[in-house]
DNA sequence: CAGGATCCTATCCGATACTG
DNA sequence: CAGTATCGGATAGGATCCTG
């Protein structure tokens, strides 16, 4: 993004300006927005689950996208990774306390978007 | 997607089963999550913004992208765009009942991520 | 001012093959 | 089982130019 000269508005009093720069939390945001890591963060949110769980369960993913959006999600903080040291191994996914917060988030936007969706139209 | 013999389960009691195939709430959920919507959604909470000022307010986007976003967000009965006929024209973008009831959660979801990268860290 | 059209590049993402 | 590595097509997205 290189942004040198970028400056960031604070006398506006939009509490948003900041956040449009460049800021830590839109990588964050858009991870947990992901194509793939809405689903598996409400996956997630009733119980863990196993990678084959999971791939199973959010129709139409990839292994490497999953694998990819769990490594992401783990790094961030969201998901946790448990590795049973088994042959052939398990390994479990399951949300972390902040995880939890997002996936309630989450499962709201996506309420309220199914809900409207079942009304006949409005705008 | 082609999915033909792609089966609904409904019997196991999660109520995300549904969703995981291709129901309409995945297209709308992608649009409402997608790189540039989230902003626009979360811009236009305070106040209706013109054209120009979206895309001052929100900073990396380009304008094509945001046309695109905006059309987007109005198909979908998120936002509403008004066309008052001066010359030259201006262009004013509000949210819609719904688009508020999405914007609502859009910053739930934002705070939540903005006050956990505030804190220290944490697992 | 508010975009549409065009071009081109970065990346996303799926398919396949392979590994501990 | 739970991934990684590589390849290639599809698509998102930026830059530029142009129009009502």
């Amino acid at each position: 993004m290189t942004e040198g000269s970028q400056r960031i508005r604070v006398t506006t009093g939009s509490r948003y300006d900041v956040l449009h720069t460049d800021c830590p939390a839109r990588d964050m945001v858009d991870h947990v927005t992901s194509r793939w890591g809405i689903w598996v963060l409400i996956s997630l949110r009733g119980n863990d689950l196993r990678y084959y769980e999971l791939r199973e369960s959010i129709q139409g993913v990839s292994e490497k996208m999953l694998a990819q959006t769990l490594r992401t999600l783990v790094d961030d903080g969201l998901v946790r990774r448990h590795v049973e040291p088994t042959m052939p191994p398990q390994v479990t996914y399951g949300l972390t306390e902040f995880g939890h917060e997002i996936g309630e988030s989450l499962t709201e936007l996506f309420d309220r978007i199914t809900q409207r969706l079942s009304l006949p139209a409005a705008s």
